[in-house]
DNA sequence: TGGAAGTCAATTGTTGACAATCGACCGTCC
DNA sequence: GGACGGTCGATTGTCAACAATTGACTTCCA
């Protein structure tokens, strides 16, 4: 039974681990490029900037290399990956079958809520016009996905999507300061998956899904230069 | 150019991590269940028992969480997972996906190396009788399926694939305790998928594959009590 | 007697120090 | 002059002690 107390859930939870607390800044700084490919990350170093010892730094680098972001190489530390265009082919690959099968689920499980968040990145995704921000654009339209992702009730499909999650947006973080059409493609694009998702036509959506994913790799391909 | 040193590359590797040393030593005792499932794993226990400070330990608790073998709770310690059904179901539809796209890749890339691997140890599977020991049938299907995930080429995939690797040798194990029939399934199951990749048709492949997973699921299905 | 608060032992989270290893630098020898 | 070998600083790997949290037990009170 619901009661006023519902809503300390957030001061209840109790302190997360230290080294998780890092891990989204450490994160963000890779997938927006402020940590540039290739950075070496020294423990001591990131340890005393943060203000912990480095067991905690150590434990989140592990996770940002469970996650792809960076590389770890026995006493050579850690470096951000720098990534190819191989890596590009692999994830864009990987994610397809991964989001076939989240979208082949999501269709007879998408919740009213699901919908009404699908909708709500949808709503922001039209209002955009051209000089849209690239970290908005990424933020979108990876919100979009995670939606998708979790509507398929799958914690290890959900768990191998967060392993290549940070990859993409490093990606189309790339893609964006290259290539700038991602208000005139994001709505309909997106649009048409939430259709055929909401429409519950399981072949339907995952022709649609396998298009959108072989097209958005079309464009990030041809937004790199090398 | 190769020469008379590579044989060396074992010799010269360097003394690998404690934890990577810990981590097969746990995940067998687990997968073949030698640690029952649900049973409490204390740090300061196995590193004792180990001989090695917890430091170690901890990060090889990690890395078998991430396997899905244990479980991680914040100041409850590590226990290992107790697979249900609905576990089975979600295990077995991320491997579809997976394999799918590993057979699909390995059809355009089996050397003739891979080849030689693949009809060892379907030499191996042709001469098990009803005697056969569980763990041997583990070893070799996983064996098998192994060599499919390395030939597709894709680093990505092969670490999804081992991020679910273990479970599967889980369920596996029971299956094989309750339903003895693997030495009658085996060659010919395993027999048709190297014939059609090796064939180097995508489209039979993919689909030989989708129907060995599925029998395979059926089977561990009803091999399930509860 | 039942429930709630307080206490305690067990266990994990974090820390700082020490040991092992790597890559770079430098001098030497052929 | 180029390659080999040794030394050194920087960095990671491991350890043992300390702090924080949990869940169970005990105690108290209505």
């Amino acid at each position: 039974m619901p009661g006023p107390l519902d809503q300390l859930t957030i001061a209840t939870q109790p302190s997360p681990a230290l080294s998780a607390t890092v891990v989204p800044a450490i994160r963000e700084m890779i997938t927006t490029g402020l940590l540039p490919q290739g950075a070496h990350l020294r423990e001591a170093e990131l340890a005393t900037a943060l203000g912990m010892s480095r067991g905690p730094v150590r434990e989140a680098l592990v996770e940002l290399a469970r996650e792809g972001l960076v590389v770890l190489r026995r006493h050579r530390g850690a470096q951000v990956i720098a990534l190819t265009t191989e890596d590009a082919e692999e994830v864009y690959t990987l994610r397809r079958a991964l989001e076939r099968l989240a979208v082949e689920r999501a269709c007879g499980r998408l919740t009213p809520a699901h919908l009404a968040e699908l909708d709500a990145v949808l709503d922001r995704m039209r209002k955009l016009d051209a000089g849209y921000a690239p970290a908005e654009a990424v933020e979108l339209d990876l919100a979009f996905h995670d939606v998708l992702v979790r509507a398929a009730g799958h914690s290890r499909l959900e768990r191998s999507w967060l392993q290549i999650r940070g990859q993409i947006a490093m990606f189309l973080h790339d893609r964006h300061r290259a290539r700038r059409d991602f208000h005139e493609i994001a709505h309909p694009e997106h649009r048409a998956v939430r259709d055929t998702v909401a429409a519950g036509d399981v072949r339907a959506a995952t022709a649609v899904i396998d298009k959108h994913l072989v097209g958005a790799y079309d464009r990030l391909r041809s937004a790199r230069t090398d």
